[in-house]
DNA sequence: GTAGCGTTACTACGTCATGTAGTAGGGCAG
DNA sequence: CTGCCCTACTACATGACGTAGTAACGCTAC
């Protein structure tokens, strides 16, 4: 089952998602338990137990998360970093323009984003090309 | 009212703004009906006439075109163009992403991107550059 | 003027994604 | 053996989207 087309994440979602990002490292070790989660989301929000289960069943099902047995209970760890879905949406994004108006979308795209975006991107194209070189 | 967050559009909308944002140029003379929307569409796929002034309707309301009136009829223009809502795509795409893992997304995105793309983005890169000195 | 025809406005229904959660049942600790 | 914890399964609400029917109204051609 390989990772789906909409990569796209609900609230909820990306808040459980946001929480397994934080595993550092993400050993098979550090996976969390749906106790786990659902602690940690509780300390913000009113949230049932097996509501933080369904979802992390959905995100499995989707090939965001993995799991794997301890005992009766599930432990989880997210499937690829928050920087790779980042980057698949980002990819998505493009999917579905012309070739032709894909510069001027890129432009457009700039002269939005922030100094900061814009020296990081600048950074992740001279990473790129000294790869190359 | 202004441009809602989720710009994301169906299979369907997107065929029926693929049409308007192919109007050439874009003047209130030559927005398109209903019908020639509907004719259009018909070219390629069955689909009742109520089908595409629902859509319209619902793109009305999303602010992603605009209309005026024609007799009885309505007219349509794209509100905004492709590449535009293309960079508002990207643009959400980079919104929940932490900044201090935005740069290796950017350079994950760049690494599945292909040569034509880079040289595109390094292009509007340097486009604004030259705007701004 | 009247019968169509074209066009809109309104309503409706199916499906899917997502948020939300209850209940049943099984296994383990005490 | 009894309660607690965890899962599996089911369920329901909402919103987005695809899809389309029906009612109603005005214009046009006879």
């Amino acid at each position: 089952m390989k990772m789906s087309r909409r990569a796209r994440l609900g609230d909820l979602e990306r808040a459980i998602m946001d929480r397994l990002w934080a595993i550092d490292p993400p050993t098979p070790e550090a996976a969390m338990s749906v106790r786990e989660i659902h602690d940690s989301l509780s300390q913000e929000r009113d949230i049932a137990y097996t509501t933080v289960m369904t979802v992390l069943d959905r995100l499995t099902k989707k090939g965001l998360v993995t799991r794997e047995r301890d005992g009766r209970a599930w432990r989880y760890l997210p499937q690829s970093t928050s920087e790779e879905l980042t980057a698949h949406l980002l990819r998505d994004s493009l999917d579905h323009i012309d070739t032709s108006d894909r510069r001027a979308a890129m432009l457009h795209f700039l002269d939005s984003a922030s100094a900061d975006e814009i020296d990081d991107l600048k950074a992740a194209l001279a990473e790129l090309e000294s790869r190359q070189a």
